[in-house]
DNA sequence: TAAATATGATACCGATTGGTATCTAAAAAA
DNA sequence: TTTTTTAGATACCAATCGGTATCATATTTA
């Protein structure tokens, strides 16, 4: 890797940490010249703006975290263990976090406004492709024989993803495990109950 | 009312407004100046700081939502209703928003860090106060042979809030009320089939 | 009505914000 | 090796941030 690229890297992996604990429009471009040593002519070098470095940021995290997830879903090969996939995705932003600040889709979602527009476009699209992912693995159990025909995917994506999105702005706010385990032991239950064969 | 407790008021609610779209960050004192016609020094005569400003009106907005619900609650004569408006409660965030901006307590949820120390002790107690209101339902239901006595109501409160919070995101997010819908449709056939006797 | 008090506007403060022009030094290309 | 390009540091910019001291004017109280 070229020095130059080295140098953007920094600043994208310090950002993106700052961004996702701090805040988008809480984090400073001092805190990232603090956080990685460099100066803002090396940033605006990179980065046109503060705005598009936001962006890189939290398309960056988001890519990293469907890579991921993707990854560990295809080496399941049922539908329960590729939905518990997911869950254990959302466990892990509290548990165990790749990254620090909890879920980056829930907090740019709620961060931007009407004066975010590209950003929040970008939380639009993430939200989608999540939903789809979801709702695949549903399609692909109906498939083979292991979920039944009647279930509703975009209604179990929906569900699924908004009880582990609250689930863990539960958890952060109460510095605790419990309630994003809680919501997910319940959704397991529910999986292999409601949603299963 | 005296006139500096109406000055008061006036900047309460439009700080109250502004702090629950824009963020609490990101809404300066200028905004708020530039809402209420009022000036700098007028807003400090009465709030010693921006961060005293903001905690008190997101306790002003915590308690004007406590009030409206538990009365709704109490004009409702069996568990199924009660619970049904805390689902109506956030459905309205998205549908007919009694505050624009979505759910107060999910936005400083996300928003806060260690930074916000006081702030973030009141988002976890107003957190508290709604799930114990919730979890009562339950249990005066089980007194009254409406619930089921097996039935956990910690769990019962935790999932119907991380999922509520987690659909208005989404539905905020998407500019739709097609996800908080969906949510609120499944847990009520979840409260109907698998809480209520 | 006169005196005392409470209120809010004005004008300012230092610190910090995102952003940029410039210059040197390092790296890449010739 | 020399030339050309690129990367990053320095020093600056205007605008805005939260906050305050002061003063005139309302509003209460006596």
């Amino acid at each position: 890797m070229r020095s130059s690229e080295l140098t953007k890297a920094k600043v994208l992996k310090e950002a993106t940490t700052l961004f996702n604990t701090k805040g988008y429009k809480s984090t400073s471009l001092s805190d990232i010249t603090d956080a990685t040593g460099l100066t803002k002519g090396a940033i605006y070098r990179h980065f046109e703006s503060k705005e598009s470095l936001e962006i890189e940021a939290f398309q960056k995290m988001m890519q990293a975290i469907f890579i991921t997830l993707n990854e560990k879903i295809k080496t399941q090969n049922n539908t329960r263990d590729k939905l518990f996939c997911v869950l254990d995705l959302f466990k892990s932003y509290i548990t165990n976090p790749l990254i620090n600040g909890g879920c980056p889709l829930l907090n740019v979602a709620v961060e931007v406004d009407d004066t975010n527009l590209e950003l929040k476009q970008k939380a639009q699209q993430a939200l989608t492709v999540f939903r789809e992912s979801v709702e695949k693995i549903i399609i692909n159990g109906k498939t083979h024989k292991q979920v039944g025909a009647v279930v509703n995917e975009k209604l179990v994506a929906t569900v699924l993803i908004s009880s582990l999105e609250g689930g863990v702005m539960m958890s952060k706010l109460q510095n605790s495990n419990s309630d994003i385990e809680i919501v997910v032991n319940h959704l397991k239950n529910w999986i292999v109950s409601d949603i299963l064969l």
